[in-house]
DNA sequence: CTTGACATTGACATCAATGTCAAAGTTTAG
DNA sequence: CTAAACTTTGACATTGATGTCAATGTCAAG
């Protein structure tokens, strides 16, 4: 599929899918024509890739994250203690993130559940965590 | 305290935490002679506030979630349908970048932890989750 | 072939979060 | 009293993520 279909698909701009690329974070295959070609994994790429961003990484960090992910895959071998460390640093930053957010959930949750709007919770769905 | 030691504690710049001020994050006395005094309360909400802007709410959201906070606090009443389903909404928004980060997380962690460096999970406090 | 929808690149604009610098007042240590 | 360290306000710079626009090429339908 050409770049306005990933992208709505992916619910952003075809804009962003090309930055995205420039940043390194996707590569789609270019046709003879010019135009870039994806298929759906690159989709849910293109999906993850907002999320971090949205998440706060930014697309430096996210291309690391996303390059272990394809490591992990091909089942590679070690790295350097530098990178470890960096990569402990990180989980240590994205465990912070993750509290912190799971805090104001809690907290919109409450709230909600205290309101007369309780009900919204069912409608989008709340599982309990 | 004053602007100094309260951004040193809470691992921000003065010029930050003036730019919260701004934003209406948070707000400090003012002694005779202009400057601002924080106490206690203020350095853990601007560790609060910066954890969520890192986490990639903008200045306004954190406002509004920790304005949620504050009238919990005081057990206020009911809000209007419409800002309910604001809520809902920022709550389905936080879901999904809780379970983004969480993935990633989980990424870095099982690839640390088949790493020969695993022994640097168990130095920072790596909860299972 | 022509028109309309979509792509390409590249430049420029914008917005939020921050940094940095300057000029001027304040506090504190010596 | 004085110098160093800190604060204040305000302006300007920067960086990252996006939007937008322009000029041009491509493709598919009529």
């Amino acid at each position: 599929m050409r770049i306005g279909e990933v992208a709505e698909r992916a619910g952003v701009s075809a804009r962003l899918v090309r930055y995205y690329e420039q940043q390194g974070l996707i590569e789609p295959i270019r046709l003879a024509n010019g135009y870039r070609e994806y298929d759906e994994s690159h989709v849910e790429r293109v999906q993850r890739i907002a999320g971090l961003v949205q998440s706060g990484l930014t697309t430096k960090l996210v291309k690391q994250v996303m390059g272990l992910e394809d490591t992990i895959a091909r089942d590679e071998p070690g790295c350097p203690r530098s990178v470890a460390d960096a990569l402990a640093a990180e989980l240590v930053g994205l465990e912070a993130k993750i509290a912190c957010l799971s805090r104001s959930r809690d907290t919109i949750r409450d709230y909600l559940a205290r309101s007369e709007h309780a009900a919204l919770l069912l409608e989008i769905g709340a599982e309990a965590s």
